[in-house]
DNA sequence: GTTGGTGCAAACGCTTTGCATCCAT
DNA sequence: ATGGATGCAAAGCGTTTGCACCAAC
């Protein structure tokens, strides 16, 4: 499992570092969309002395070999989060930021008649709900 | 009509000065999301000596008062547009950057089913479509 | 006349880059 | 050993702010 992603890095010609596998771990273990201070803060936990730079570069590099995603949350802000498998929509909790994936996409059974109406092929959309989870609903 | 817009800012105690009605009126005169610095482009030609300043703090107020709306295209870009009548969708050709906005919202349909489902309690949404539109697809 | 708005320039914060060093391969 | 990756600090860029002046009301 880790020796596949290792393979990812390598097939690119890219390395597998300590800094870049920390940044992984961190959105592996966390069910929300993390801004870049708050990936900063918990690989200096597991990684002290890893330098903002790094994991600006280290992020990129993930998108790249699509490992992570990059999004816009409603502040503005640019979080990261891990790659969903196949297609899939964010529901963000707007108080804890935790992300439940929604796998069913309804755009994609109405695109063909969008297409015929608007005049304009539809080829890609981007979806993102937000609301409150259980736990925070109290 | 313009007394109508006039209004809307002196409810709120603000004036409707040039440079307010000169952004506003790049957005009316537009179909298509504009950047900052495109705005303020199309502003000076209206009204030469407008600062980039005022072009931000215009537009904040017109995103207040409800008359714009603010986005982020897919290159992460801050982008304005005038603001849809009502709950409605944009689609952005990707090409040309004009924008068709509809107005059947699929979200609506589907979001209890969506909260029973998840357990998160969807509040609101962001959907935007990218495609191209007729003129740009030849 | 009063009060909010503007223009300019400086400040700000997030992000990227240059470079010497380091380390995964 | 060698080329890519890192850490640091400086630079870059979009955006915001402070302030004196100006103009809408």
């Amino acid at each position: 499992m880790s020796k596949d992603i290792k393979n990812i890095f390598h097939k690119q010609g890219l390395k597998f570092t300590p800094q870049r596998r920390a940044v992984l771990k961190v959105l592996q273990d966390t069910q929300a969309y993390l801004s870049i201070n708050r990936i900063h803060t918990k690989v200096k936990e597991l990684l002290p002395g890893t330098g903002l730079a790094t994991v600006y570069r280290s992020l990129e590099t993930l998108v790249e070999l699509e490992l992570a995603v990059k999004v816009h949350l409603e502040d503005g802000c640019h979080s990261y989060t891990l790659a969903p498998e196949g297609h899939r929509h964010p529901i963000v909790c707007t108080d804890c930021s935790r992300v439940i994936e929604y796998t069913e996409c309804p755009i994609q059974d109405i695109s063909k008649k969008l297409s015929k109406k608007t005049g304009v092929l539809i080829k890609t959309h981007f979806l993102q709900l937000f609301g409150k989870c259980e736990e925070c609903r109290n």
